[in-house]
DNA sequence: AGTGTAGCAA
DNA sequence: ACGTTGCTACACTG
């Protein structure tokens, strides 16, 4: 075993250097507590703990400012300033954390930091440990050996010097023994300890070097000439009491054992609840990659501990799938993404208790395990979609799908940060899974380990469904999650797994161009400006537009003043400047640049990408798209829209279909409001914005103008999202009070609409959640909070969440329709993707007039509103030219 | 690596 | 402070 290495740390050093390190805006919780000295400190020592690999570990504090040394000398650090509020109450936060990772915490009244460092450092010697200390404070560098490191922070919270006794010598040329008579010499502004006028370090360094030590320097004060010699003389007495102060005391009466600092592993639970509350995530990682905690509660996670997990192969496994009984939990391990996927192992408990193993990298095994995933036999998964990604890539369909946890636990609350089965499984049962352990186990390792991790899983599994279906039971969102949340997941893998294609050629044309529109701005931009500089750089542009050239200044960003294209805008409007449209062109096609250059990459083999629709993100209920985001391919510019015409076509289909529905949202608003007008307005089948505004402005919908319904328009939308008078005002260019008066006529002729959204926030607030038509909830506490901001910010949420997310269930209900309606009739055509509000199918040869049909009853018939849902559908050969 | 700014969609 | 839901790229900073 190796000699025991104890690490010394000075808290209240360390807090400081980091509170100073880490501006305090970038590291401040939701709810406003600072914590900038808590995750410089925090992440210090675990930073330390990588590197240095300590058996012990110790945290100093000082207590006050009373010691043994302002006792002495009232002057002493008599100039530091009180520490800023923010400051004060982390130190306490500190304590919590070191607490928590059981790290034992010293300090005593009369004393310093450093002074119960060096009684430690003496003691551990005596034991013939090797030590290392932390801290800001120079004083420390006397205790430097051989056997005794000082690790001294050089700037930030990274970056540490390591201080044995040559680095001593080299960086002051003094051994670390003479280190506080040269201290005391030099004295120490931070301190309070006047130096002596006219020497600075250089001359305090000479001086010992010259005559040893101090004691050596006393003797022979004489000696030295001039000035400063005179100096020196008059300033002895102060030099001696300097001397005094800066020594540490070595016999502090601490009460510790040391073995008591030995570092033991800490509970998980602990961590994670408080790094939780500091909203500490990554820290959280770095720590758990450092040393791994232990979970407080070991016997409900490792469940699986005495039940026995068989492995099984080939015609055995065959036979035990076809032979399972009652429902099956299935932990799955495998990798998928980009439309297809590939199962390494999965765990199986069914529904007697019996747990087996399957490797399915084994041929036989794994097509017994897809024809039983394709089969009826009710299974319940944790995020079911990559094993229906793996089964849809080998034209197979996941079936028998009665529960998928993590789907489940979404429906319950969505919002959450994430619902991978370890997150899941803290909230919900409140144990860790170590799942990042478990993944590497199950990657390198296909023995023991791997195994026991899935049985694992599986257990967490079966626990989820067993909590999960009395909460959706009491929700009343288990048809949600029967029948549409769970069916969907099949159609996602189908969709993802089929992909767009793509004119590969055609986006390289399009990128080579709008490359070339960038360089012209670009050289025109620095050409106006005089000197190249990064176009893509606000804070360049910052120094350029209003230090430099002094436009005016726009609305102001945390960092300085903004630079956005609206901004950008409104100075070319005021000043004309040449170089704020060249700016603004250069800005406008890298965006689209980048846009494509995005997707070229991912254009598989056959020229198709396959994004993946993510269903867990969205707090309304809406999809997600992404890697690549297929659902913000541009189409308000021509230039954008020519991207939209690199969509295509796929060979062996005769053409692409959208159909999208018409002001989903405001028809919703409609119904859910029984506004009579409003309703009334869809019923008529006219121009909806153009016959609200003739009813807002009181005259004859011939005579809305285009100035009239745009207002109007965006009045109605801005509705949905809890738009003020001001925003409105913002968006319209016009005047707050001009802007009032718009909403009180609009209001004054739909006052229904007025009463639904005033209502829809007074009942969130009364039970604390929305809902949709279907039944999805978003839960809301902040609509009771004390923070105006937050409070405004979850009524404008509690207004948009019931109508977007209404409308994502109806657009999850019409792509469910139409996959039933394609099946049933044998039909070629597929579901490709899902805009929100707009469904893109490629359509077989010959089956165009029978899709649009299909189509059109499924979209229209998704929901039973008061309301017709108007669909609109167009056909081309791409997604450009199919847009109507 | 994480944060901030910017910008695209519905 | 003032309009919701997302995703991605880049610059900048530690």
């Amino acid at each position: 075993m190796d000699k025991p290495r104890i690490l010394l740390l000075d808290g209240h050093s360390l807090a400081y250097r980091a509170f100073y390190a880490l501006p305090v805006e970038n590291f401040s919780t939701t709810t406003g507590q600072p914590t900038n000295a808590v995750f410089g400190f925090t992440s210090m020592l675990i930073n330390v703990l990588r590197d240095e690999k300590p058996t012990h570990v110790a945290v100093a504090f000082d207590v006050s400012r009373q010691t043994f040394r302002s006792e002495q000398f009232p002057e002493y650090k008599a100039t530091r300033s009180a520490s800023p509020a923010e400051f004060k109450g982390q130190v306490d936060l500190i304590r919590e954390v070191l607490q928590a990772l059981g790290i034992p915490v010293l300090q005593k009244e009369g004393f310093e930091a450093d002074d119960i460092i060096a009684t430690l450092t003496r003691r551990a010697r005596k034991k013939e440990w090797e030590v290392e200390i932390v801290t800001g404070d120079r004083d420390a560098f006397q205790l430097v050996t051989e056997h005794v490191t000082v690790l001294y922070p050089k700037k930030g919270v990274s970056d540490l010097a390591r201080m044995t006794p040559d680095a001593v010598e080299e960086k002051y040329g003094l051994t670390p023994s003479q280190y506080p008579d040269y201290a005391a010499l030099r004295g120490d502004p931070s301190d309070n300890l006047p130096g002596i006028p006219g020497v600075g370090e250089k001359t305090a360094s000479k001086w010992i070097r010259e005559f040893g030590s101090l004691d050596g320097v006393v003797d022979h004060v004489d000696e030295v000439k001039g000035k400063v010699g005179d100096a020196l003389r008059a300033a002895l007495p102060q030099v001696l009491l300097n001397r005094q102060l800066t020594a540490l005391v070595a016999d502090v009466p601490v009460d510790l054992d040391l073995d008591a600092t030995a570092l033991d592993p800490w509970n998980r639970g602990d961590v994670d609840q408080l790094f939780d509350t500091l909203q500490f995530r990554a820290l959280r990682d770095r720590l758990e990659a450092v040393r791994p905690g232990v979970s407080d509660d070991a016997a409900s996670v490792v469940e699986s501990e005495d039940v026995t997990i068989t492995s099984l192969s080939g015609e055995a496994a065959a036979q035990w799938l076809a032979g399972q009984q009652g429902v099956a939990c299935v932990a799955v391990s495998g990798t998928w993404g980009r439309g297809t996927g590939e199962i390494t192992a999965v765990a199986i408990v069914d529904g007697r208790g019996e747990t087996v193993h399957l490797d399915s990298t084994e041929g036989p095994t794994a097509d017994a395990l897809t024809d039983w995933l394709a089969s009826d036999a009710p299974k319940i998964l944790h995020d079911a979609k990559g094993p229906a990604l793996t089964l849809a890539a080998v034209g197979r369909r996941l079936s028998g799908l009665v529960l998928d946890t993590a789907l489940a636990a979404y429906v319950e609350s969505p919002g959450a940060r994430g619902y991978g089965l370890s997150d899941v499984a803290q909230r919900v049962l409140g144990i860790t899974l170590d799942v990042e352990a478990a993944g590497d186990q199950l990657m390198f390792d296909t023995g023991g380990a791997a195994v026991e991790a899935l049985g694992r899983q599986v257990g967490v599994i079966r626990s989820l469904a067993e909590a999960l279906e009395p909460r959706l039971e009491a929700q009343g969102s288990r048809v949600l999650l029967d029948s549409v949340e769970m069916p969907l997941v099949a159609l996602l893998a189908d969709m993802e797994h089929a992909g767009i294609a793509v004119d590969v050629p055609g986006l390289r044309a399009l990128s080579d161009e709008f490359g070339a529109d960038m360089r012209r701005a670009e050289e025109e931009s620095h050409r106006l400006v005089g000197r190249p500089f990064n176009l893509g750089s606000p804070k360049q542009l910052q120094e350029i537009l209003f230090a430099e050239k002094n436009l005016p200044k726009t609305k102001k960003i945390k960092t300085g003043y903004t630079t956005d294209a609206e901004a950008l805008q409104q100075l070319f409007a005021q000043t004309g400047d040449p170089l704020l449209e060249q700016l603004l062109a250069w800005r406008d096609r890298s965006k689209l640049r980048q846009t494509v250059d995005g997707l070229i990459p991912l254009a598989d083999s056959e020229a198709r990408i396959h994004t993946s629709f993510n269903q867990m993100v969205a707090a309304t209920g809406r999809l997600s798209s992404a890697d690549p985001n297929l659902q913000n391919i541009p189409i308000r510019t021509d230039a954008g829209r020519r991207i939209r015409g690199c969509f295509v076509v796929g060979e062996g289909f005769e053409t692409l279909m959208t159909a999208d529905y018409s002001q989903i949202e405001m028809r919703i608003m409609a119904h859910l409001s029984e506004d009579e007008g409003l309703i009334d307005a869809f019923r008529s089948g006219e121009d909806l914005h153009t016959t609200v505004a003739s009813r807002v402005f009181g005259v004859a919908a011939g005579e809305v103008d285009a100035e009239m319904r745009r207002r109007i328009k965006a009045m109605s939308y801005g509705l949905a999202y809890g738009l003020s008078a001001y925003g409105l005002s913002q968006q319209l260019d016009i005047s707050p009070d001009e802007a009032r008066r718009l909403m009180d006529d609009y209001f004054e002729r739909f006052g229904g609409v007025r009463d639904y959204l005033a209502e829809v926030v007074e009942r969130a607030r009364a039970q604390g959640f929305t809902e949709t038509m279907m039944g999805r909830r978003r839960y809301l506490p902040d609509l009771n909070s004390e923070n105006r901001q937050r409070r405004e910010m979850a009524e404008r949420m509690a207004l948009n969440a019931p109508i977007q997310g209404t409308a994502a269930d109806i657009v999850k209900v019409s792509m469910l329709r139409l996959q039933r309606a394609m099946d049933e009739a044998g039909l070629g055509s597929r579901l490709l993707l899902q805009v929100h509000d707009e469904l893109v199918v490629e359509v077989a040869p010959g089956e165009r007039e029978r899709i649009e049909a299909v189509v059109r009853e499924a979209m229209a018939s998704a929901a039973d509103l008061s309301v017709p849902l108007d669909v609109s559908v167009g056909f081309g050969p791409s997604w450009e030219s199919a847009a109507h």
